[in-house]
DNA sequence: CAAAAACTTGACTATTTTGGTCGGGTATAT
DNA sequence: ATATACCCGACCAAAATAGTCAAGTTTTTG
């Protein structure tokens, strides 16, 4: 089980630009600058954040990129489902009747797994960008 | 985020296990028409789980896998381990100075990530095998 | 106006991981 | 003996991942 990188450097970028919010607009070369992730890929991150209206964008010579919602409000759970990252414990559909193995009654793990997925759902829910820069001096 | 099927098969396999537990042993053909997982994908996840004693295998004609640790005591965390399934969030090494983006200090997120993990594993270690078997009637 | 900075977008690709299978064993109860 | 069941390493196809590339468009500033 493990995070990919797509979700871990939105989050990182994102967390980027909320310290960097003082300026007008974060473009994504200093982003990449500071953070040390490639600018091709931040792009493609970042086009998909725009999608799901995470962030906007300003186009021309000091543009970049600015928060739709500000980071205090903005739950880490958003920015995963931007990227499809939804958190995926169980091998069955949720709403299909059949189980996992194929079965007509869902197997005996099922539960288990489901309660795993809130538990872990509930985590990204409640926290907001915000509470990830407390206790953090910033760094150039 | 996904949770693989070797994990997934594993806690299900155990879980048929500890339902037909008054069998002497259970013999892994049995589990793999139950639960509807290839018999030899089977052999391959329980070779582990002997390595790293979860079960134990009695060979010959009658033969299968027992327990160790009865299903009451058999954490989850324990089964995960034993297919190198332990939840990995950060993109950092744990105990490295690096950073996951190679710089020399510890990067924006990781304790986010760390806290994670902390609130994954430990839904992990606090769940048996037995637990998952509560409210199931056994079915054949 | 020209040029540079910065976003836009779809397609493409190498590498890794996953989800298994195969083949040829060995041990043991009957 | 022989059937049943575990043992174990090697192998492989398909999918996902982690990026790159190319070819734009838009806007600011000198
Ligand atoms: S996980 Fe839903 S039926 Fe098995
Ligand atoms: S996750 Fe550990 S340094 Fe980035």
């Amino acid at each position: 089980m493990k995070l990919n990188t797509k979700s871990r450097y939105a989050v990182m970028a994102l967390a980027d630009m909320a310290i960097f919010s003082d300026k007008k607009a974060v473009s994504l070369r200093d982003i990449s600058l500071r953070q040390g992730i490639s600018l091709l890929y931040l792009e493609q991150i970042f086009l998909r954040l725009k999608k799901n209206k995470i962030v906007n964008s300003v186009r021309g010579i000091n543009g970049g990129y600015t928060f739709v919602k500000s980071p205090k409000e903005l739950k880490i759970s958003d920015i995963l489902l931007a990227l499809d990252q939804k958190v995926k414990t169980i091998g069955c559909k949720k709403d299909s009747k059949k189980s996992c193995n194929g079965k007509s009654t869902k197997c005996i793990t099922h539960n288990f797994w489901d309660e795993l997925d809130l538990h872990i759902n509930s985590f990204f829910e409640n926290k907001r960008l915000s509470d990830l820069l407390k206790n953090k001096e910033v760094r150039l």
